[in-house]
DNA sequence: AATTAATAGTTGCACCTACAACTATATATT
DNA sequence: AATATATAGTTGTAGGTGCAACTATTAATT
């Protein structure tokens, strides 16, 4: 046996999942630069829910992207900076702000989708659809697990 | 398939891993703290092959973690602010950095061990086999499709 | 009505990550 | 031997993350 091989035999689940996400992130980020786009693949999930419910929350974008609303307050931070989404008080609720898209932001999604669904795609490649369900069911049920105090 | 069915699955995909990843490493944490402990997930994945292999250099240790070197000189770093391994430069080789665990290093290792075995069963609660087995195919199989320019 | 709880969002801190440019060293080419 | 190329590791910059502590506001309790 040699050591590379070595090495593999002991690849656990926390680092294929993770290798999984940073390799996933990279080439979502490779593909919109080849496609002359800026934006990451996080800041991507942040304006889905966006533009689907014009005027969500960032506590409903968390729940949507299950992410930390910390990150949200970031994400949305470097969106406004680049002039794709600005927050707008809530009249009623003061402490709500809902985040809307700029004509910028607009067409940047429109932009992106093409190379999300290229690298959808690549993602996919040599999978197939059984497999890519088992996939999803199980880090849902992963998810789930450590969810609170799942303990 | 339309865009805006390309746009779930995908979103999902890229939503499941991030959030399994995230909850993965928050979990290691919280049980690492519950027993006094101090350490992330990364330094202990880096702490691995150092354990295995003493005196591995840096190279192979991002090749084992399946991460990129500027992070494992980072993480490095921060395990020899932490006492817990020292870089010893290779005698013949002056490129290559050997490292080696601490005395202290060894024992934290040796007190991880059963927190990691902790969260692992947390991890995979109502999880078979055979869907773990696919999970790790499925999670190689993309990270290898998106391996350099494989597209 | 006054006090207390909960909620939405922000900030400081420490850590992890990618990319590009960089230093230092070793190997290959001529 | 001199030059070119490849390799191991570091650094600057910019971004994402969790946690705890914080502000502001709203809802619940008394």
């Amino acid at each position: 046996m040699t050591y590379k091989e070595a090495l593999q035999i002991h690849i656990n689940i926390g680092m294929l999942v993770g290798s999984a996400h940073r390799a996933m992130t990279k080439r979502f980020v490779q593909n919109t630069h080849k496609m002359g786009l800026d934006i990451s693949l996080d800041q991507w999930m942040v304006l889905g829910p966006i533009w689907k419910f014009e005027g969500v929350s960032q506590k409903d974008i968390a729940e949507f992207c299950l992410k930390d609303k910390t990150s949200i307050t970031r994400i949305i931070n470097t969106l406004e900076k680049k002039n794709l989404v600005v927050r707008v008080p809530d009249q009623i609720d003061h402490r709500i702000k809902r985040i809307v898209l700029t004509h910028q932001g607009k067409e940047l999604f429109t932009d992106v989708l093409p190379v999300m669904e290229k690298t959808r795609e690549e993602v996919r490649k040599g999978i197939s659809d059984k497999e890519i369900e088992t996939l999803k069911k199980v880090l849902t049920k992963i998810t789930q697990n450590l969810e609170k105090d799942n303990g």
